[in-house]
DNA sequence: ACATATAATTCATCATATAAAAGAAATATC
DNA sequence: GATATTTCTTTTATATGATGAATTATATGT
């Protein structure tokens, strides 16, 4: 073992060994079109007092930036109050490029069209189900999303620049294998060489729980906020953590998964084979193992779990205390686990969503109070918590994100070069 | 609400409305410095490699830094196998700068005198009290250690650069204010004032956790990690975070607290008022509550718990089943609160540290196994702990490096612009 | 009409890093 | 031992990229 008082056994040397700085420092341009995609509109004056540049910088970054057909300037008169020759306004080119994200999911599939700007211009879903396919079929189900959008949207799929797709598993985001997914049939599936056959577009695929993170950032409450944690309730309770304005994803793609923590030593039985998991409180098998005592059985018999929780809902809000109190304990674990949170990445911001997110006896009032006591310390402020109804189309868009990201940051470097 | 699917009315953007680009691109001459500092020593053709600049610039830096002080060649005969011109090795010249490293806490101060490259020349403590005392009061001691290691390290004070100290309690690191401590009298301390009336030199100051969190970023196993935590056992349970090479400090600087995760619903009390936290199965208070069982009452009375603590280690170090039995009780929850920690970040790596880590109980074979059977999932390749002996002049260390790394930034950026 | 204010452009200039060539200092080979 | 080879370092001419200051453009206010 290390001797710590005297690391420098001669030329030991000391400080991080690994390059924080693989943050490349991104081009005048990157950061340019940036900010005014993050903007909306922006004219160069704008941008250049937001970015500490030049005048001059902005005119010619702009020049280079319009001539790629990146940028645009927007000749509406933009009633303007002040004196002095007017800004005019930039803006992105809508058309530059079309980008595809898709969430794949058990009992639907989503998609959104969305244009460089980041506008949505068309969703179209289509039906699921629970048995596990083969990647041909699996990609078989995208490519009639991509061919949908493409109709609906009426552009010619030649245009789409890049797609994304999140789905439940595991993936490792780098090379683009998914190691593991509850809707596949096999592990460690590389869709991109089937992908690439059929498409000429670069295919981004992450956990849909990464995807949904990446919506909040980009489009959503994370957008002012540089660290945020995004929880979401389906089938399985995932998380999503922002640091530094940067998605973290862990060391091993797994995803970081609140619903395995232990919210009770020696608990409930988990799916997962252990005990105590937030999951053995708040899935749908553990809510649905105590509809029996509050329902009538005769009901249950063949209902999928989905519908029986629908119904044990409906009974609850119906007046139903037995089929309250399922909702209210859950909602009490829910809080423990939440308040974990809270005490180990003390975010500023926790969105949850998720298909549960229906069942507001899960948020209750006193199920938010309860997380606060659980986190209340002399000094911590307390943790704002936001509730985002379900939305599939969200978690699209949200899979739109490393598609666009990689085109603007594509073109933008072609542009430099190309100028150079 | 936001409506999410078309949030682009008209220029509203979208993207992260703040600058992940916080993070200024290092300047050649900082990259330049931090690898030398990092390597121990290289030559200028292994580091324009490494950093893959010209051979040109690498020698132009090299030579402002030279003429600025912070580094120097190195012309002993390092025994080349190869052919070619032999290279000449760098390294940071050790008394460019030196700075002081403090850990305050209720036992004992400790107090590292290091120079520029990293090494410690010196090492000092003081006794001190459990009872709080005044802010004027607890900077003598300050002053007292400073100048213990002046003398010890046979340097002036006038010749110490920076200091770092390391408290338990809350520090808005970025303006320096202690919010909490409990060492102290009062909220809200600012030391900066009465500091700079004494020495002509910055302080730094932070949570203690957090800097024994950089001495293993710097100095320790976490130098080749990019993301790792950091468990510190002592009165407390606290953890360290680590993401992407920078110390991740929360958004309220209150720390991140593994001791106050809820491990059992409606548990044991905990010093916070709350119910099963971690710190209740595993603090001084909850390990002596049952202390009485094991033990014969009558040694009990007037001893302090760290006493009994080490009373009770020996017992079950002999034999007494009891004993054992208690610590083995509290290694259960410790694997729970860990098991948490990785289902959440998925670090490759944790490091235990602290005063506790004396009782080898809580980390025995058993209790990492359960931990890791408690985040086995199918994918999860195990997360790997690793148990550093206690060592208050780690921490102390650790402490230095904020004072030697702002000394660094402010050298070379000196250099750079003097050299203009 | 004229002063004032702000935005955008132009252009000479500077700072930084590079590539290529030259020089330096060792080993390998004949 | 002379020469070739290899590698490191330095030199120098050059390209890049951003800047600052002057200039031009276009509005408002009086």
């Amino acid at each position: 073992m290390m001797n710590y008082m005297y690391p420098s056994a001669i030329g030991a040397g000391c400080g991080p060994l690994l390059q924080s700085g693989t943050t490349k420092a991104a081009s005048l341009r990157q950061q340019f079109f940036q900010h005014v995609r993050a903007n909306g509109r922006a004219a160069r004056a704008d941008v250049a007092r937001a970015l500490k540049i030049s005048a001059g910088s902005a005119t010619a970054v702009t020049s280079d930036l319009i001539a790629a057909g990146l940028l645009r300037e927007v000749h509406e008169p933009t009633r303007e109050t002040g004196r002095g020759r007017p800004s005019v306004a930039l803006e992105v080119v809508p058309s530059a490029a079309y980008v595809v994200g898709i969430k794949l999911s058990s009992r639907r599939h989503s998609a959104v069209l969305s244009d460089f700007v980041g506008n949505v211009l068309a969703g179209v879903t289509l039906p699921s189900s629970n048995q596990r396919r083969t990647p041909t079929q699996l990609l078989d189900q995208m490519t009639t999303l991509i061919e949908m959008l493409a109709q609906k949207g009426e552009i010619s799929v030649g245009n789409i620049g890049a797609v994304g797709v999140g789905l439940p598993g595991i993936v490792d985001m780098e090379s683009g294998v998914v190691r593991w997914c509850s809707l596949l049939q096999g592990d460690d599936v590389d869709f991109a060489p089937a992908f690439a056959a059929r498409f000429d577009m670069p295919l981004f695929i992450d956990n849909d729980t990464n995807m949904l993170t990446l919506a909040e950032l980009w489009f959503g409450e994370g957008r002012d906020k540089t660290d945020f944690a995004v929880v979401t309730i389906e089938n399985g309770v995932g998380m999503g953590l922002v640091v530094n304005n940067t998605l973290y994803r862990g060391s091993h793609g797994v995803g970081l998964e609140l619903g395995h923590t232990k919210v009770q030593m020696d608990g409930a039985l988990c799916r997962c084979g252990q005990r105590g998991c937030l999951e053995a409180y708040l899935g749908d098998y553990a809510l649905t193992r105590e509809v029996g005592v509050a329902l009538d059985l005769g009901e249950m018999h063949n209902r999928t779990p989905e519908d029986l929780l629908d119904l044990l809902f409906d009974e609850a809000k119906a007046g139903n205390t037995a089929a309250a109190t399922i909702f209210r304990r859950a909602g009490r674990y829910l809080a423990v686990g939440l308040s974990n949170v809270v005490q180990l990445f003390d975010p500023p911001l926790i969105i949850i969503s998720g298909e549960r997110t229906r069942y507001d006896y899960l948020f209750a009032d006193e199920v938010l109070a309860e997380m606060k006591t659980m986190t209340l310390s002399d000094m911590r402020k307390p943790c704002a918590i936001a509730i985002r109804p379900w939305d599939d189309m969200v978690w699209a868009h949200g899979a739109t994100v490393p598609a666009i990201s990689a085109l603007s940051d594509q073109f933008v470097t072609a542009c430099e070069t190309s100028n150079a």
